[in-house]
DNA sequence: TGATGTGAAGCGGTTCACAGCC
DNA sequence: GGCTGTGAACCGCTTCACATCA
């Protein structure tokens, strides 16, 4: 077990080095820096070096990282050495883009269903994968051994459905819901908001200026005592 | 313009606010504390306090914040009062499934078109939504008055497009590439990596275990001399 | 009284800089 | 000489706690 708590950055990080890693591999090479990986993927040297002690000691102190090695340590890291069966709950718009899209992308995560509410839908097919009812979430999670939820409805229903897959015994969940949404300790939630992504854009562009075209911190209207 | 530099984090939590005031309002809710907003969306309501005082004096003390009017503040603040046109980079699995999502969901953020090298996909439409060549890019940014470039494609061709974007004078962009993209300061860069995220999760499953069984941060061999 | 606005404390993550090892 | 592993410094964000004001 672990000995202490990783952040999530970290784990954020050394997903992002793993495929770093995989590039280094295909181009033929066969060991790397720390300073070597920073400058050719913009990342930080002692970041990465850091992040990788958290685990173990990989490197060879002049040489570098082996990198099929390190790749291999990074795999069972991560838990990549598994498959992991996803349930996506919501299968309109979103849903079934992100059923479309991780079904040829991952090869370690494999998608059991879509589940929804609309009877319109249930029974359908999005290619090979089946579109269940909502109501027999937890019924498929014991039966297809499903790990991973991943939540793509409208923001109403998505605390609902955050509680349902918690107790189906659903213990990592990525939420596509643009509102906050809470959950027991024990579950891992990871939250993608792609509405704020483009609001915060929108605010660089913007450049906001006050309606009283006054400073935006003005005049603090006291002065010291 | 801005007095001090607004963190990511902050406008991104603006972009939350902005939304849980607009299920306020609906609820008929006229003004609202910092607690309150706290208690009902999880959130902590000194942050929220000190988000909007970045931007003024929003708030009447021993009151609260007047929801219409702070709706109308955040608005202008994120600069979602004008709309922004949308360029997707990339019209395979993921651009396609975004410009649908962003489609129907969004209403300050228009589609502009996609774009791809694909002779097959150019000339097509994606509902209403055309599919021009990646090479009229940054004649589009001008004609259409395309503010904000989405690239969802793959990693290998992600940081050309983004330097292309960059030359068509495109200031935001929001990528999907599970790679990390280098781009001039001027240049909003957010990126979303949906690969990361389930990896993520993954390690949150796992449980890792060192292959030896020792501890993860071994005895340090070395006795402090 | 009750809630804002805010200096100060606290905390966590990043970066620096170097000792230790190949 | 070169690179790892890591304590220490640094930095920025979050939280606390309270003075201030309707």
């Amino acid at each position: 077990m672990k000995a202490e708590k990783i952040s999530e950055l970290t784990t954020n990080r050394l997903s992002v080095y793993l495929r770093c890693l995989d590039e280094l591999s295909t181009a033929g090479e066969k060991t790397v820096s720390s300073g070597g990986l920073a400058k050719r993927f913009h990342l930080n040297s002692a970041q990465i070096r850091k992040d990788l002690a958290n685990f173990g000691e990989f490197g060879v102190r002049g040489v570098g990282y082996d990198i099929d090695r390190l790749r291999e340590h990074l795999i069972r890291i991560l838990g990549l050495n598994k498959k992991h069966r996803v349930g996506i709950l919501g299968a309109g718009r979103l849903g079934t883009a992100l059923a479309d899209y991780y079904r040829l992308n991952q090869t370690n995560f494999e998608i059991a269903g879509l589940f929804d509410a609309d009877p319109e839908l249930i029974g359908k097919k999005l290619g090979s994968i089946p579109i269940f009812d909502i109501k027999d979430f937890p019924s498929a999670v014991k039966r297809d051994n499903i790990k991973v939820a991943v939540i793509a409805v409208p923001a109403r229903s998505a605390q609902d459905l955050l509680d349902l897959a918690a107790e189906a015994g659903i213990r990592a969940v990525m939420s596509f819901a643009p509102i906050p949404l809470r959950s027991a300790d024990h579950i891992k939630l990871k939250t993608v908001d792609l509405t704020t992504c483009l609001d915060s854009l929108a605010y660089h562009l913007a450049g906001y200026e006050n309606p009283d075209g006054q400073e935006v911190k003005p005049s603090p209207k006291k002065r010291r005592k």
